[in-house]
DNA sequence: ACTCTTCTTTGCTTAAGCGCAAATAACAGA
DNA sequence: TCTGTTATTTGCGCTTAAGCAAAGAAGAGT
């Protein structure tokens, strides 16, 4: 497969850069293509590439001693990840990057980016701003597991993840996770997921399917999200 | 109380920048003294200025709805803060900061530090790197509430928080928090809190106060972090 | 030295949700 | 269409730690 350049105008980060900076990244970098449930890298591994998706779906893991793991963020088409690593020369990954479907993704050196930062405004200001809004959405999930119970955080969760990779069909947002995924952003257990989201389904909240959510009544997952106790 | 623009050269930050950018920074900002208890900016507040923390300790906290809060980090001497809002022109603090204790700070215009940022490299590096550290620690700090039993999460935290703002005292390293900062920043409770704490301490692996910590044992707590089971 | 306030401790109760086990359902591939 | 695999559901028991209440301890200020 070939990438035309300009589309990389759809990345946020680069969404200033000019041409010839987005010829120099596709002619600098490869495009590696990785089977579902394969990985574009461990937690641990030497921080070489960044990288920036360009077909499927990608989440970032991080795993605990025990091998427990919890999803960090879920990245879509012309999103950039794994940019953190270029910020400081030794890096390693703090996450996994793991395939959710069959994807591929343009594999950036680090050090080509470094370099690139020193000359280009642009660039510094968008890594900047993805930053900015990773701290601030890790923060706010920092609190929300610290202080909410897990209906509700379950409820922020799913509409968070509407957003973020959320499918529009027919006028209603489809979230084409499973309940493990789920289970892992929110930081609960299938069980408890499998639980609720019947009982959301009871309610005409949503409609689940093997792997997938449907959206019914956004509303009303607000509502739970921002505090109606259920009756 | 005068700053000598000499000094804020301790701040991460600033660590590379020549005198005349200290010079116009000092200049430029106004010393803003807090007193025990009271905030240096609310959540929600525009954010308007950028702090960095000449005398005193300053706790950072995120309220949801129902005003439980959770700390999402302590700052000490000459650690800048409230950076984030330099980025976006029109952003809004996430979070509260409050002063542990009698505090002095010099307020900047988030204005000025993003005029700076357009053309000294050592900022924007500087600054980068202050993120990237802050979202892998929250990254942690994620997982760990999110897999993590009570017991090594305190342990965790507390090492973590003797690493940022521990003080040396004849070979010992103290923490100067309450059992309240400890369960905020643990995602615990006072009452959880207090009776590990108590435990830890008949185990001499701590000794508590009102209102500090001293580590006796920091390898005992080290053992209990990574996953020894208590007897 | 005394008082008031704030922080810490501890017993007790309880709710939330984890997690095993086993059944059922959905889908993929041949 | 059949079969094997993987995802979801549900009953049940059990653990963890939250949270109330009340007592005790440590400081701060006068």
């Amino acid at each position: 497969m070939k990438i035309n350049p300009a589309d990389l105008n759809q990345v946020n980060v680069l969404k200033e850069a000019p041409l010839e900076d987005l010829n120099l990244l596709v002619e600098k970098s490869i495009l590696r293509s990785v089977e579902e449930d394969s990985f574009y890298f461990f937690q641990g591994d030497p921080a070489k590439y960044a990288y920036i998706l360009v077909t499927g779906r990608v989440k970032l893991v991080q795993s605990n001693p025990a091998g427990q793991q919890v999803n960090l963020r879920t990245i879509k088409q012309w999103e950039m990840f794994a940019a953190l690593g270029a910020i400081r020369p030794d890096a390693t990954y703090p996450v996994a990057a793991q395939a959710l479907e069959p994807s591929s993704a343009l594999a950036i050196e680090s050090s080509l980016l470094r370099e690139m930062m020193q000359t280009r405004p642009y660039l510094n200001f968008g890594l900047m701003q993805l930053m900015t809004g990773y701290i601030q959405e890790m923060q706010e999930r920092y609190r929300e597991l610290a202080t909410e119970k897990v209906e509700r955080r379950l409820a922020l969760t799913i509409l968070r993840l509407a957003s973020q990779i959320g499918i529009k069909s027919q006028g209603q947002i489809e979230l084409p996770l499973s309940q493990q995924d789920i289970a892992e952003a929110s930081g609960s257990t299938i069980y408890t997921v499998s639980r609720t989201l019947s009982e959301w389904e009871k309610r005409g909240l949503i409609e689940t399917g093997r792997g997938r959510i449907v959206m019914r009544n956004p509303h009303g997952l607000v509502e739970i999200a921002e505090g109606a106790e259920s009756a």
